[in-house]
RNA sequence: GGUGAUAUAGCUCAGCCGGCUAGAGCGCGGGACUCAUAAUCUCGAGGUCAGUGGUUCGAGUCCACUUAUCACCA
């Protein structure tokens, strides 16, 4: 019956670490990652989970600018929000980190030097506009002038904002500095390193086919047409926030682009990990390991990065760090991208203040609640839209009605009727054991879903069993038969409570903090899972703080429950607190308003 | 502009290689029950499957075009 326990690779999506995380962040990748890994430790698989703040690039620079705040500074504020909100939502890594570490330099750069030395990389004049004020070369996103196309006046230089259409910084018509309007631009020659993507097409568009079958057919339709005319992209820039590279010569003014070295986070996050567990070279098991399983959580936007750009700086490193006689470096399993969950109706926006930010919605509501609400609104296939009246919606009618009142009911029952113990049975009917059988065939069908990453189908399906107890007890009708036939009221609940701890492990990976309330309720010792701590590490005097599962404590497995006759129950609690529908309107009035972020923790 | 995706009940979504009298949950209306956070159970009303044209004995399901939304690329 048991399979060997495979072994899993989560790589999440890296968050740009200059804002608080939203709604979106969570739908689109970290609680997707979460419940799979969830999953697979409960299925007693070997589970590397791994991200980390994305600290470069210039949303850091642009943010940091504005507030008058170096980008250091910035990110490490936000990377350290970041921490307590998802260990409070419960996103189990077993390291989030940053890539502002010494080793993520390091690794980072010797990506580069491998992938130069074997010929991936091309040294390429480009023409740039330059400051004469600033005496640098400025990102295009510093950068505003006359669209070329539509004429608009302040288009951005990456993109303008009047006809969306994206921007050459080159070409726009009298382009200026976006923070001095009276610094004078100037074209100015520069070098750049291209990352000679062309090279990989065939291998990677072999890649692709040996995937097809078990990848969403929207990422691979994307990437194969991504791939046709893939060309070198230039993986250098003329900024001074980020990654040295490491050239004779080019230390001061330049920096490697965080599309270059953001995806090798997966890499370096996971010889961390390693190294901070005092096994420093259990990071292979996962990259130099051909039965492993690699999974990367991502958003829509992300999609090239990860399907064929990621794989493309793999495959050119292959070898690196591998002991004598490795195999092939690891390259992603699959790839299941979600789409973007929006706001009522409306995209995502900072700077309208038009979003569900994690760190304010964690103090009003329970972690779970968010969890249901996300999960079963998960953009898998399409757009998803989060709307407060829904959210209270499949909070109260789903998640408190169908399967928190279940709960409640069946043990609360039991408690008060007998003795606050799990009844003890002299044998069970046919309808007891077809419920048990039934809820227990979950293991296999919700099971079956979560490992084709079709989270959405899984958590539709264990709710749909939690229903099927509510069926039972309706036809059992324990609180009539305990007047005449106390022995039949202790069948039927004997079931409903096994089925119940059945039904706690299919929700688990979902609803993490709830089953283990059940499980305990149920009157077990011990935790389902292990435990989320925040903690600091030191590289020679540097220090970085993250977030870490320790999982040595749990216990918990994706198996039929034997819920013993007689075991002590405890006192049971609702699980879920009911929503007030008043508050909706209280809800929606916040969006597009001006925010201000609180600073004490959960 | 190019490429890809999405458009199915009031809401959120399922419908794989064409055979459905179009499904689920929520919401709504009637009934039952009372162990339970007025929760649960049951019955029911609700859709010309974005539009137009085509292939086929037969099309939400395949093809073409159109419209709308989204992403990426230029």
């Amino acid at each position: 019956m048991t399979t060997p326990p495979k072994t899993i690779h989560v790589s999440v999506a890296w968050p740009y670490a200059n804002g608080d995380l939203h709604v979106g962040h969570l739908a689109g990748a970290y609680l997707p990652a979460d419940i799979f890994a969830r999953y697979h430790r409960l299925r007693g698989n070997r589970v590397l989970m791994v991200s980390g703040s994305d600290s470069h690039g210039t949303p850091i620079m642009v943010e940091a600018n504005k507030r008058g705040m170096t980008p250091r500074d910035l990110f490490e504020r936000y990377h350290r929000r970041f921490l307590e909100t998802q260990k409070a939502i419960g996103i189990s890594y077993d390291l989030f980190t940053h890539t502002d570490t010494v080793n993520h330099h390091r690794i980072s750069q010797d990506f580069f030097r491998t992938l130069l030395a074997r010929g991936y990389l091309r040294l390429e004049k480009q023409t740039l506009l330059y400051s004469e004020l600033e005496q640098r070369f400025l990102p295009d996103r510093f950068i505003e002038g006359e669209c070329y196309i539509c004429g608009y006046k302040d288009a951005r230089g990456d993109q303008c904002d009047n006809c969306g259409n994206l921007m050459d910084p080159m070409k726009l018509i009298n382009p200026r500095s976006k923070e001095n309007p009276q610094d004078r631009l100037v074209p100015r020659e520069t070098e750049h390193y291209f990352l000679e993507l062309d090279k990989f097409q065939e291998a990677i568009a072999r890649y692709l086919d040996s995937h097809e079958g078990h990848w969403r057919p929207a990422v691979l339709n994307f990437s194969r047409n991504f791939l046709k005319d893939v060309r070198p992209r230039p993986i250098t820039r003329d900024i001074d926030w980020g990654i040295p590279i490491p050239l004779e010569g080019w230390g001061e003014q330049k920096r490697m682009y965080v599309w270059f070295e953001a995806v090798i986070g997966y890499f370096s996050a996971s010889v961390e990990w390693a190294k901070n567990q005092g096994t420093p070279d259990a990071w292979r098991d996962w990259w130099y390991n051909p039965d492993c399983q690699m999974y990367c959580f991502i958003g829509k936007d992300n999609i090239p990065f990860h399907t064929v750009i990621w794989q493309a700086e793999l495959l050119g490193v292959d070898g690196l760090y591998a002991l004598e006689g490795a195999p092939p470096i690891t390259l992603p399993y699959d790839v299941p991208a979600n789409e973007f969950m929006n706001i009522e109706g409306q995209q995502f926006s900072k700077s309208r203040n038009w979003a569900v930010w994690l760190p304010d919605i964690l103090r009003r509501y329970q972690p779970d609640a968010i969890r249901y609400y996300v999960a079963r609104s998960f953009p898998e296939t399409s757009d998803s839209d989060f709307s407060w009246e829904n959210f209270f919606n499949s909070v109260n009618a789903e998640l408190l009605a169908a399967w928190g009142n279940l709960v409640n009911r069946v043990i609360g029952f039991a408690y008060k009727r007998f003795d606050g113990r799990v009844p003890t049975y002299d044998a069970l009917t046919d309808a007891d054991q077809a419920l048990i059988a039934r809820i227990e065939s979950g293991f296999d069908s919700v099971g079956g879903l979560l490992e084709r990453v079709r989270l959405r189908d899984a958590l539709l399906e264990a709710m749909g069993l939690a229903r099927e107890v509510n069926v039972y007890l309706d036809q059992r009708a324990p609180w009539k038969t305990i007047k005449t036939d106390e022995q039949d009221a202790a069948r039927s609940i004997y079931t409903a409570l096994r089925a119940i701890d059945n039904l706690k492990t299919l929700l688990a990976p979902f609803l993490p903090f709830s089953s283990q309330q059940v499980r305990a309720m149920l009157g077990y010792a011990g935790q389902l899972f292990g435990e989320q701590i925040i903690t600091c590490y030191d590289e020679d005097g540097r220090t970085h703080d993250a977030l870490i599962y320790d999982g040595s404590a749990a216990i918990g497995r994706w198996e039929a429950s034997q819920l013993p006759q007689g075991q002590a129950l405890r006192e049971p609690t609702p699980l879920y607190v009911k929503l007030e529908d008043e508050m909706i309107a209280t809800e929606r009035a916040r969006l597009g308003q001006p925010r201000e972020e609180v600073e004490d923790g959960f």
